[in-house]
DNA sequence: ACCTGCGCTGTGCAGACTGTCCAGCGAAAA
DNA sequence: TTTTCGCTGGACAGTCTGCACAGCGCAGGT
């Protein structure tokens, strides 16, 4: 038999194959991932703890789906900072429940964040919301009308499986 | 006793409370929910089941870190894309795994894609991957630096528990 | 004012799963 | 060769899940 793992980090065949199965089927618990994998319930286990310690896999909490919470509009804000108010404008988006992401990003201290919206029209109040802040120059929304890919992982996981 | 949920959709104070307590600690089951939120494990139960039934909760599968993974780099691209080839577009994204969701945005048929990539380096592979495809006009990517508001969906579940 | 529908409660039961431990085995590493 | 490590298969007690049922109180409709 071969023997899966070595030392370090990454994951191997067995790891992919199980984060695809959790991925699929998040309810079937351990026992029934084992019999699934055709491995020992104890195998599955410890896969799992090492996992979670390596910090592969965060956690498995709810996935809510805004457009269900009654936030059906999404957007992306490109915002253009004046310098030395990145720290005030970084707190006060945290504060705004409709930014769900905020990354800084290469450009002249820029920021992409995500928003949402419960119409169309109510995206002009949050986009105010985000924008009515000293320290931000610019704004830039894009409004999202399809979402052709998901946010996703496995096929990343296949291939670090795959690239061992 | 307050009457907690009326008809139509939305959430309530209850499912709120329930969903940030799953989202800070999934594994804790119903019957430990119904003791924190201090209800019956029947409501908790069936708070769930409509929830789920509903889609406001997709699932709970794993949360995978794409850094973890080896994949520490992360960049937003905004591709312009020729008139007529949206459909090759995105199933040519989608089939490349760094691909982590795409969009379709308000613009000119523009797209907006995250990228992951295993280094700064490996980040133009991804690129030209992605980009040497007929159809893309022009790619302008944004490397992503800091991450100081990660994707969350607590703040809006609350608000959107308040406004009942 | 009365009735009905609906959600929550508290309880019970059988079945299944979890956490944990252990001994043995085979292969890679020292 | 010897040690180390991961996987196997099995076992046990404790716990949880899925499901069901009767009672109760409130909101909305008759």
């Amino acid at each position: 038999m071969a023997k899966g793992r070595r030392a370090g980090m990454g994951i191997d065949a067995l790891d992919g194959r199980l984060i695809t199965l959790l991925d699929r089927e998040p309810r079937i618990g351990v026992l029934e991932a084992s019999r699934r994998l055709g491995v020992a319930r104890g195998t599955v286990q410890a896969r799992l703890d090492r996992l979670q310690a390596q910090g592969v896999i965060r956690g498995f909490g709810p996935q809510v789906d805004p457009a269900a919470l009654g936030y059906p509009v999404t957007a992306f804000a490109t915002l253009e900072i004046k310098q030395g108010l990145g720290a005030d404008v970084r707190a006060h988006l945290a504060s705004v429940p409709e930014v769900l992401e905020l990354h800084t990003t290469t450009g002249e201290g820029d920021m992409l964040c995500r928003l949402v919206a419960r119409s169309n029209g109510d995206l002009q109040r949050v986009i105010d919301k985000v924008v009515g802040f000293e320290g931000i120059v610019r704004a830039a929304t894009a409004i999202v009308m399809e979402n052709p890919v998901p946010l996703r992982i496995i096929p990343l996981v296949e291939q670090a499986a795959r690239d061992v």
